[in-house]
Order: structure tokens, then C-alpha cells, then sequence
DNA sequence: GTAGAATCGGAACCAAGGTTCCGATTCCGA
DNA sequence: TCGGAATCGGAACCTTGGTTCCGATTCTAC
């Protein structure tokens, strides 16, 4: 296990052609990837970074070796931003401005959204750990804000990841963005 | 426009086999197109239905056309079901009502929910029509319980078309069913 | 500069699934 | 019962996209 294709650093220094022939690739694919999703063909991605499939191949194992590369540094940003949150001021405002800007994010990228979809595919392996270490952080955050009152306390940390996946989801299919976020965060407060 | 394959009614009357064999195709892939939605292969249609492909695209030019056929009774038990309601004594839990249970119907079915999100295809043609009529049809009951003063006065039927789809999303993500359809629905009532 | 290893590139291979074709079969009216 | 038209079935075809392979090319160490 742990056999994705290096990140770049350690194991083996790289010929000077192959990590610059890597780098572009993985500079495309992150690009092309974010924007349609996982169905964009390695060809595609080959031929836009200049180089042919096999060198594609030669540094990812397969084609979910490269995606999983690309969003585990997408969601590891997302729970970095998690915890930077972690202990803010306003523990109800951070809750609300983490789900605002993930869903955000979510929007804008295809990619991101079926990572947290996890739409078509397993991502077991190695964004299965991070998945779970989002959900902490994003427990924490959430603890708190509803110590805090401002969240319903019933509400589960894998409910809330939910309904962000949930959220990304409307936006596709034309409600208005700011309506349905208003409408699923004021579900997300306490019953008064 | 309007070549579907027959609804089995006027146009020609089928041979004694052939209207035998439409109707065992169209309960198989009504059921296999509800339980997994459009990635069934052809192929596993025509098998468990007892049958050779050939003949189920005699009988459906295309896929995509015998999803839409299945689709489009779905929809349309849909669009009864709002008009039904359309009359109903407590607007407010006659809106309600109807979104849980289209939630419900989508969570069972990955086939409905697919055509709830329009995953992945366009179905325009016949479909399109009844998308619309039954974003009507679920207008006048979202409107009727506006005026009663149950659901917040600036949601629109597309906005709820979404949140219901939302919704049914959610549920595939392990966030508990009822809590995020109690959030929706909490989110959907007036700020007060 | 040169040899050998690492890397490249893209043709070729393979699997999946939609669609077409046509000889074999079945139905139905005379 | 019989003949032709309608229908059947499933092999074959085509396209798409992932993956592998290997001769050609490029680096790098000497």
C-alpha cells in the first residue's frame, strides 16, 4: 500500500525530462479533471500535456491512481481550512463559512463534487483515510458550533457532509444557489 | 417527434408474439432501469426478459428512448399525484407530504432519482415536456402553501425541484434519511 | 563523445456496450 | 394447410476508452 506514484519527493530522483514531463501532467489533469470530472480520457489528458499515454501510464499506475492524486491535495485543503477554523471566535459562523465555501468550491468543480459524491467510483485506498479525517475535522467544527447554539444538536458530522454533497448537487440543476444554501442553513439552526 | 416506439395502443395492431414480447421487455427494463438506472446494458434487459436484442430495438429505436419510456409513467404517477393534492384542506402538509414522498420514491430508486438529476443524458424530447408539467404542477401546490403562510415566500418550483433532488442525493452519502430531510424541511418553513 | 539505462510516444490490444443485419422462425389470413 | 409477411434472435460490427508493449529517443555517468 502506498504505491501511487510518489509525490514527487523521495524515493527515486527522477530523470530531469520525466519530472518535468510528470509535473505537466499532473498540472493538466488537476485542470481537467477539476472541471469535467473523472470522465475525461487519459488520452485527452496525454495529448494536452504534450506527451504520449504511455508516459501518462509510466508515472500513475492507472487513471483513479491519478485522480486520487489530484483530489487528495484538494481535500487535504479542505481540511486544513477545517482545522484552521477549528477555533475561531465564532465557532457558529465558522460552521457556516466552512459549509458556505466548501459547497462553493463544490460548485465550481466537477471534480470536487464527485470526489465528495464519490460518484461511480471506490477511492478507497488512500482518499478513504482523508475522507475520514475531513469528517473529524469537519466534527470538530461542527461540536462546537452547536455547543455553541447555533446548530441543531442532533445533527452528525456525516449528516453535515451530506447535506453539502446535497447542496453541490442543487446547484446543477438550476435552484437558485443562494436560495437553496439559505434554505438547507436555516434547516441547520436550532428549532426555536 | 413522437416516435417513441407506441405506447402498445393505436398505430399498428402488433402481432400476437411481438405485443407478448414488447410488454415482458418494458415490465424487465422497468424494473432493472428503476433499480440501477440507465447503466444497465441492453443486453441484460433483453436476456432476463427472454428475449434477443434485436427485438428490443424493433420494439425501441434506442436506449435512451425505452428509458424514456419507463421514465415518463413514473413521472407522470408524479404529476397525478401533485394535481391530486392541488385541492388538498392543509396546503402546508399537502406540500410537505408530496416532497417526502417524491424524496422517498428517488431514494428507492436510483432509475427515478436519475431522472429527478437528469444524470448524465437529456432525455429532452418527451420527458422535457413532463419535467415541466410537473415543475407546474408542484408550483401550485408550493404556492398554495406560501399563501398559507407554510413555506418561505421566496422559493420558486425550481428551487424546490432542486431540493427535493438534493435531498435524494443526500441519502446515498449515509447521512441519516430523516435528519436531512427534517433540515430541508425545517429550512423550508418561514423564518420566524 | 559514447554506452547503457531511463524515458518517451503512440500504435496495438482488450473489454464493454450500443446498434445493425440477416437467415431462421412464427404467425395469420386465405 | 400453405405462403408470405412480420418477427425473432443473436452473431457481428463499431466506437470509446483504459492499458500494455516495444522500438526510438534522450539523459547522464564515465
Amino acid at each position: 500500500m502506498g504505491k501511487t506514484g510518489d509525490t514527487g519527493d523521495g524515493d527515486k530522483p527522477l530523470r530531469a525530462d520525466a519530472r518535468r514531463n510528470r509535473a505537466r501532467v499532473l498540472d493538466v489533469a488537476q485542470e481537467m479533471f477539476l472541471a469535467e470530472g473523472m470522465a475525461v480520457p487519459i488520452d485527452a489528458i496525454a495529448e494536452r500535456a504534450g506527451v504520449g499515454v504511455g508516459t501518462v501510464y509510466r508515472h500513475f499506475p492507472t487513471k483513479e491512481a491519478l485522480f486520487e492524486a489530484i483530489m487528495q491535495q484538494r481535500i487535504g485543503s479542505m481540511i486544513t481550512m477545517a482545522e484552521d477554523l477549528a477555533d475561531a471566535d465564532d465557532p457558529g459562523a465558522a460552521f457556516f463559512d466552512y459549509f458556505t465555501h466548501i459547497v462553493g468550491q463544490a460548485e465550481s468543480s466537477k471534480g470536487v463534487h464527485e470526489a465528495l459524491v464519490n460518484a461511480g467510483f471506490q477511492l478507497e485506498e488512500s482518499v478513504g483515510a482523508l475522507a475520514a479525517q475531513m469528517r473529524d475535522a469537519m466534527g470538530t467544527l461542527l461540536k462546537r458550533a452547536q455547543q455553541a447554539g447555533a446548530v441543531r444538536p442532533d445533527l452528525t458530522a456525516v449528516d453535515a457532509k451530506a447535506l453539502m454533497a446535497g447542496v453541490a448537487e442543487m446547484r446543477k440543476l438550476g435552484g437558485d444557489p443562494e436560495a437553496t444554501l439559505a434554505v438547507v442553513i436555516a434547516g441547520m439552526r436550532p428549532h426555536q
